[in-house]
DNA sequence: TATATAATTCTATATGTGACGAATTATAAA
DNA sequence: TTTATAATTCGTCACATATAGAATTATATA
C-alpha cells in the first residue's frame, strides 16, 4: 500500500464519530439518517464523514429511491477491515452503539428523519 | 481496546513522517538525531512527533547519556503494528527510507548532529 | 405539476495540528 | 567549574478539520 493510502485510512479512522459509524455497519447496511440518529450529529456533518470514509475505501454506498445506504465494502482490504474490528471488539463504546442499533432499527423510520430535520438534532 | 486508545493510535498514525519514523524502527533502535537526519525536519518538530508515538503506545524510548534511542516496544499490541508493518510492505516511500537509513548508519554521529545544529536542517 | 423529503454541497467559524526558532534541561567533556 | 551538546518544552504562526446552518440536488408523493 502506498503511503498516501495508507494516510487516507488512518485519517477516516482517527476520528471517533467515523469510527463509531464505521463499526455500526458491522451490523449491515444503514441509511444515512439512522446513523445520524446514532451519532446525534448534523446530517451535514454526517454526509462528510461518510464521503471521507468512502473515499478512504472504507465504505460502499448505494442508493434506493431517496435514501442511500452505506456499507462495510464487499472487497475492501479485508487485513486493516479486521484489524479495526478487532481492535475495538472490546469497546464499550461500540457496545453501547450496537444496543442503541437495535433500538433504531425497530423506530419509525419516516418518524425519525422528520425529527431530526425539526429538531436541529 | 477503548475508543479512546484506539483514536490515540490512529491520531498517531495519520501523520506521514510518524509513520516513516515509526517505521525506520523495523530494522532496531534509533537516536533522535537519525531520526532528524531521515525526516529533514526541526529537532523540536520530530522531538514532538515521537513524544507522540510514545504516548500512544507505538514506542518505547530508552535514555543512554546525552542520547535517546527509540525502538519498537517489545510487548505491544502486536496485531496493531503487524497491521502497521503489513500494510506499508509495499511502499515505495518505505523502500526509500530503508535505502537512505543504511547510509545514515554509516555517517557519523557526531559530525551529523552538528550539521543539524548549524544548517537548520 | 407542485410539494415534500433524503442527502448532499456550500459557507462560515471555532478548534486542532504541524512547523520552526528560542529558551530550557540534563549530561558529557574541556 | 565552565562549556558544549542532545533533546526537550514553550511560544507562535499558518493551515487543516469538525461542526452547524443555508442552499442545492434528486427522487417520491399529493
Amino acid at each position: 500500500m502506498e503511503m498516501k493510502t495508507f494516510i487516507a485510512l488512518t485519517k477516516a479512522l482517527s476520528d471517533s464519530h467515523r469510527v463509531r459509524a464505521f463499526a455500526a455497519l458491522r451490523g449491515g447496511e444503514l441509511c444515512v439518517c439512522k446513523i445520524i440518529e446514532l451519532l446525534k450529529l448534523a446530517p451535514s456533518t454526517v454526509s462528510k464523514h461518510m464521503s471521507l470514509l468512502k473515499q478512504a475505501g472504507l465504505v460502499d454506498a448505494r442508493k434506493e429511491g431517496r435514501w442511500i445506504y452505506y456499507r462495510l465494502p464487499a472487497r475492501a482490504d479485508s487485513n486493516t477491515l479486521k484489524w479495526v474490528i478487532g481492535a475495538l471488539a472490546a469497546s464499550p463504546e461500540i457496545a453501547e452503539d450496537d444496543k442503541r442499533l437495535k433500538k433504531i432499527n425497530r423506530a419509525d423510520l419516516s418518524e425519525m428523519c422528520k425529527k431530526q430535520r425539526n429538531g436541529k438534532c
